[in-house]
DNA sequence: CTGTTAGCGCATTCAC
DNA sequence: GTGAATGCGCTAACAG
């Protein structure tokens, strides 16, 4: 591997002339900057990003943490956050937390030895948010769609009341009176919220959410169809299922269809996130988008700003959800 | 950001011995040892990873190249890679190709920039094998998943001909004899394979693989249902129909049931890689499933090897699919 | 056992 | 414009 000492000595000038065409700072007389250049390519140098790093007390590395790649909502905003960010001439360690604390410990301390210039958060446990708090003051980070309870922790979130509110009000303007919430799991606060959300929507419409229509689950597929069935058990069906994501939507899809039952002539689902699989399946899923693009560009526009130590008067951002209506969805069959 | 040298100062010692703690390397007493350990929790140090790097010429750094996140099969490989990997104390640089020549080629360029220890190519395209090759000999590597042409290079692949011949075992047991293959894009060979091994499944079972019943086709779910759609056209059907991926398979799947067809008594299908979907749609997918885990932890110890300059007698690894049987395929209906 | 020192590759003063 | 010298933080070689 060639160093800036091999290219200066080739192009017969002192290292510092090299640096100087290499960052393109100074000035170096026409001749010279040519030689050097002729040098690099000879060489094929290739300058040693540890150095400068240390030199320069920065990296441009970027650390995303997230909670499951393999999920697909969260691989999807780590490849809009890598792509923004390597736009930005930012190389992304990109750390999987699999909903692991220790594992967001380890890779938070890995981060920080790393010497990354900032850090994306995704989805982390209150418990590393603790940890990382020694580090917070060191080091630029941005909270990706999760609120945390610290004061002024840039965040970038998405409004979870109004996507609730907006499956209802669509629910509701088709016509349906019995409506049924399949939640995430309700210790995560934005299952709260979208539940809040879809209540206010019913209520805004005179409509009542009883309790023995909001199913509690954990946003997996199975976690759908055991709730379709538990709904199915009671004998006490609703029209109209919201549910907090769309692979649970796919789940109450199934488990309804599995009993013969028609969607949307039955029963009208509504998910949520608005993955590629909402248009594939039939039939395509209702669902409250999640603009995903729009949030990993805020977060990374927010983190490149703390980076640069340029003032940010807005630290909180809120997105707006919005609804895509496709074929889960219909008026109620007249009673 | 406290350095070596203010924990010696603090612990009233030199920075070797600091660094001798650090790194549990060479004597030091029991008394300094605990000073020094006193003094690293009260600054809070932490090495810093680019000097260390720098000074020792290698980072734990390694660079992983994958053509794109958002597709399962691939979120499921960076999954384990990272894994395999960080239990063996490496930090992973993600890499999303997004199928993009020229973005391969700037990561290459910023990973040997950025000093990785080394490589893991998951289906790069040839051109930047052609532009890797001048680094081939400075930074080990492991190409996933992909064959190239280069001899010598270390691989981890699948036995694609053995998916396909499995495939077809499976159905020409199952009774039948009129069968279809929707392929991925040919001039992928790991796709040349897999149909090859079909067709020889076929063969030995005396059965052709009529040219009218190979379809080829893009991986997509959308490129699945076209060719099923294709195949109703002429309104001469197969009675089972292998797929090149489970979303394929998928896509195959949605258009024959919308046409009114039963999945698997009018058609059985089989798909490839195993996602996890295959088991929450309905009908449940018969697949070929690809060992992903074992191909990551295959290539990890592979690259692992490599690194640590251990002599590696066995540079390329073919690892067999297998045979999951769900409830996508049946005997044909008796004609 | 322990401290002093050199140097990894680079950007950046500061003289000239 | 240009080069010599310094130091980023660390490990390793060496001397004691």
């Amino acid at each position: 591997m060639p160093s800036i000492k091999d290219v200066a000595k080739l192009a017969g000038v002192s290292i510092a002339t090299v640096s100087r065409v290499i960052n393109n700072s100074g000035k170096v007389s026409p001749e010279k900057r040519s030689r050097v250049i002729e040098a690099i390519e000879k060489l094929n140098y290739q300058p040693n990003l540890l150095a400068r790093g240390l030199r320069q007390q920065k990296t441009r590395l970027v650390g995303c943490l997230v909670p499951d790649v393999e999920n697909l909502v969260f691989a999807r905003l780590a490849k809009y956050l890598e792509e923004f960010l390597s736009a930005r001439g930012y190389s992304v360690i990109l750390c999987n937390t699999n909903n692991d604390k220790n594992k967001e410990r380890n890779y938070l301390s890995v981060l920080v030895q790393r010497k990354v210039d900032g850090i994306i958060f995704s989805r982390v446990s209150d418990e590393s948010i603790l940890f990382m708090s020694s580090y917070f003051r060191q080091v630029p980070y941005v909270v990706l769609d999760r609120t945390l309870e610290i004061e002024f922790a840039p965040t970038v979130k998405l409004d979870n009341f109004l996507g609730g509110f907006l499956a209802a009000r669509h629910l509701v303007e088709l016509g349906h009176r019995c409506l049924a919430c399949v939640t995430g799991p309700l210790k995560i606060r934005l299952c709260r919220e979208r539940l809040e959300g879809f209540r206010e929507g019913l209520k805004v419409a005179g409509i009542d959410l009883r309790n023995e229509y909001i199913v509690e689950s954990d946003f997996k597929i199975n976690g759908g169809k055991e709730a379709a069935l538990r709904m199915l058990a009671t004998g006490n069906l609703p029209t109209a299922v919201f549910a907090h994501n769309d692979m649970m939507a796919f789940g109450v899809m199934q488990a309804f269809r599995s009993e013969g039952l028609d969607i949307p002539r039955d029963i009208s689902v509504v998910g949520f996130d608005n993955i590629p699989l909402c248009e594939v399946v039939s039939p395509s899923l209702t669902t409250v988008a999640q603009p995903f693009e729009e949030m990993a560009r805020l977060g990374v526009e927010l983190l490149d700003s703390l980076i640069r130590g340029e003032k940010v008067t807005q630290k909180v951002m809120v997105v707006k959800p919005y609804l895509v209506i496709r074929s889960s969805t219909a008026p109620p069959r007249v009673a």
